[in-house]
DNA sequence: TAACGTCGAAC
RNA sequence: AUUGUUCGACGUUA
């Protein structure tokens, strides 16, 4: 017993040893060479940074281990987050990145074990699906199942933004106990930001949006509210500052959110969303682009909404895009995004999608076609008769009418969509949801 | 099983 | 132009 305490503490006084081994600082790099991000301040682009670091990274070394180096400013990008608002980012240079990302492995290993069961975001082998399939699982729970239950859904305002440093570093010198990565971490906290208008701004509170540390540190301060949570006993599901408590009845829910909130604010100075936080039935309760519906895990309307205007975007612009390639862009994205919600797609809505989809698609070859001679030349082509070509290419009928026309669905079958390579979301979604087979013998992966 | 690459989703 | 964490799918390779 006494060794192992003892062994513990010179780990933990060797942290920054740690960080600065070898092979962690190249893992570093090698992630944030894939991650192929922009540059930061300084100017300096991934591919310039193996040369600068074969001819500086001695100093800076020997500068990270006296407690001399600054970190760079990080550069402020604004980017649009919907409805008018923006989304400060805070990029910091490549090698801040660097450093950031090797400090961010080494506590992750000490950190993450510690976490709380129901805390998903931002965590190592933990998904947003399995944040949800949590929050299902509890509601089926005597007691929150019926008609009476109601969740407060409760986000933090500008979350990253807020961190408050005293309150962070506080946090961390609970665990870490080695001085110089303190520092430097502090270091990071303050190194301001350079707006777009090429001013300088200090950084009194907040963790960049961007930084490879910053995850890792807004789960180390939420961790405390984790545990407040637990101590009262709460059914919670938190997925990074966004959280569901399930609560018996719309009054309980209402003191719960006024007591969290108010938690919050004192104990870790975070301020709670009034606009995107709310009591609501379990049945309405958004989260993270589903919600719980009879029992069920369903995407939300907003989230079906989002997916279907991407698909309109990629087959709007018909100009000089050819369908085929169109329809790559398709099948890339819906891949992707049906993979996502597919766990949520209730069976007659991924057919409706489906349909949809190859209507807006025999659409766009249409009007592709455009003239009356190309469309009389393609339609013969896929084997409609004369007489019949005749009447259709000359049609003026509107082109959404014409995609629903009986002739223009058998020139342009489903099979030959597919054929075309037509992203077949049923085949998709049954793929997903039932993996093995109508029979369900094959054994999983 | 692992490594690289492309892409999607959540935050 | 747009960063980061995490999860997932697909592709290439062995
Ligand atoms: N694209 C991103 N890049 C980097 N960090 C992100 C990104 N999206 C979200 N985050 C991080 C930083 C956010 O503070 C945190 C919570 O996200 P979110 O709740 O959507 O925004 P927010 O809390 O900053 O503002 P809001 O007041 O709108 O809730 O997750
Ligand atoms: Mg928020």
């Amino acid at each position: 017993m006494e060794v192992t305490r003892a062994e513990k503490e010179r780990v933990r006084d060797d942290l920054f040893e740690q960080v600065m081994t070898p092979t962690n600082v190249t893992d570093a790099w090698k992630r944030v060479k894939a991650n192929g991000g922009a540059a930061g301040v300084d100017g300096m682009e991934i591919g310039d940074f193996p040369d600068f670091a074969r001819r500086h990274w001695e100093t800076i070394a020997a500068k990270l281990r006296e407690g001399t180096y600054k970190p760079s400013p990080v550069r402020r990008v604004l980017i649009p987050k919907g409805r008018g608002r923006f989304r400060p980012l805070g990029i910091p240079t490549v090698l801040d990145r660097v450093i950031q990302q090797a400090i961010a492995q080494v506590l992750v290993e000490l950190h993450d074990p510690t976490f709380s069961e129901h805390s998903y975001g931002f965590r190592p082998g933990r998904s947003a699906h399995q944040a949800i399939e949590a929050m299902r699982t509890m509601s089926l729970r005597k007691g929150y199942g019926g008609r009476r239950c109601h969740v407060v859904d409760c986000d933090l305002e500008t979350f990253f933004d807020t961190v408050n440093h005293q309150k962070m570093m506080a946090r961390l010198r609970e665990s870490v106990a080695d001085e110089r990565l303190l520092n430097l971490i502090g270091k990071f906290l303050k190194a301001g930001a350079i707006l777009p208008d090429g001013t300088y701004e200090e950084s009194q509170s907040g963790v960049p949006q961007g930084g490879p540390l910053s995850p890792l540190l807004a789960n180390i301060l939420l961790d405390e509210l984790d545990k407040e949570l637990e101590r009262r006993g709460h059914a919670f599901v938190r997925y990074a500052d966004d959280f569901v408590i399930l609560c018996h009845g719309p009054r309980a829910a209402a003191r719960v959110l006024v007591s969290i909130t108010r938690w919050l604010s004192r104990r870790l100075r975070l301020t709670v969303n009034e606009t995107k936080s709310k009591v609501v039935p379990l049945a309405e309760a958004a989260f993270l682009g589903f919600c719980i519906l009879r029992k069920k895990v369903r995407w939300t309307d907003r989230s079906r909404t989002k997916l279907k205007e991407k698909v309109r975007v990629i087959t709007k612009r018909t100009r000089g895009v050819s369908p085929q390639q169109v329809m790559v862009d398709l099948q890339r994205h819906l891949r992707g995004a049906v993979n996502y919600y597919a766990c949520g797609i209730p069976y007659r809505d991924i057919v409706e999608l489906d349909g949809w989809l190859r209507r807006r698609m025999r659409l766009y070859y249409w009007k592709q076609w455009g003239r009356p001679r190309t469309r009389r030349r393609k339609l013969l082509a896929l084997g409609i008769d004369r007489a019949e070509v005749h009447m259709a290419s000359r049609s003026r009928k509107g082109h959404w009418r014409m995609s629903r026309n009986s002739l223009v669905h058998r020139a342009m079958t489903d099979a030959w969509l597919h054929t075309q390579g037509l992203p077949d979301l049923v085949k998709q979604w049954v793929a997903i949801r039932y993996p093995n087979g109508p029979k369900g013998s094959a054994k999983m992966a």
